[in-house]
DNA sequence: TTATATTTGCAACAACGTTTCAATTAAATT
DNA sequence: AATTTAATTGAAACGTTGTTGCAAATATAA
């Protein structure tokens, strides 16, 4: 069994070859993928509808998590051991390199904790850093 | 002349009638604006893509900023004083209540710089906060 | 192997956003 | 105040993104 099939199953969805497949793309991955990055990688013949609910399904079962940017783009990354169904845990940040655009993980920058106007309860928080990554530099 | 008219000159805008009455509905507002909260704000008669040039052109000349949140939908809101034409300069967090779906700048809580890995060059970093507002709890 | 509940593919639809081009308008100049 | 010039606007056309409803296909439990 691959190494997607089991993560399928554990985090309670079924196994099809749609999902299979989008699975493999993210493992395959470094980094955060748009909904387009991922059609690039797994070819056409698959249904674009059936793409938005495979994406669905994954971040309701904890597999995947969606990671917002300045340029309001949507993309999608793995997510960590420690995420399950209904219950993501995520307390890092996120890099996108406005030269090659490529966004993704930084499992070493928590996300700070600050304390809030009166009156506001906050229940998550995201950390967004911009900038130019190793390879874009000079 | 309305401090809109001024607004709009001080930061090296034409004065049109399409610019003054967006620029009314962000002084009227506590909030960040969607595209189509400000067409409801005024009216259906401006046409659709005019209002995409006309904050284009605000957030180019510092009037405006995009606030990136959860939902990864675009809103707008005013910018501080401190911006000028090219030369953005936001510090502040930013909290979309995730009850009534409003969002607002937070200019209490800065950003926090934070140590990135070896490699990565951060320039600019948004904190995006997500919880309930005054006046939602309970 | 069969039953059933989930998943898929298709059609249709709606919202968002951009580009091109001609007409209009703001503001600088005379 | 009239004219000139450069910026702005409106309309049409287009592409992308994302959703819903329904019938057909398929994964899993029995």
């Amino acid at each position: 069994m691959t190494n997607s099939r089991k993560a399928l199953k554990e985090h309670g969805l079924r196994v099809t070859e749609a999902r299979e497949v989008v699975m493999e793309a993210f493992r395959d991955s470094e980094q955060a993928l748009t909904i387009s990055d991922i059609r690039d990688r797994i070819g056409d013949d698959q249904d674009r509808i059936t793409l938005y609910r495979t994406l669905k399904s994954f971040e309701e079962a904890g597999l995947i998590h969606r990671i917002p940017d300045e340029e309001h783009s949507v993309k999608y990354a793995l997510c960590p051991e420690s995420c399950h169904p209904g219950d993501h845990d995520h307390h890092h940040a996120h890099f996108t390199c406005k030269v090659c655009g490529k966004t993704r993980c930084i499992y070493e920058v928590f996300v700070p904790r600050v304390s809030t106007p009166q009156g506001i309860r906050v229940e998550s928080a995201e950390l967004i850093l911009t900038g130019v990554c190793e390879n874009c530099q000079g």
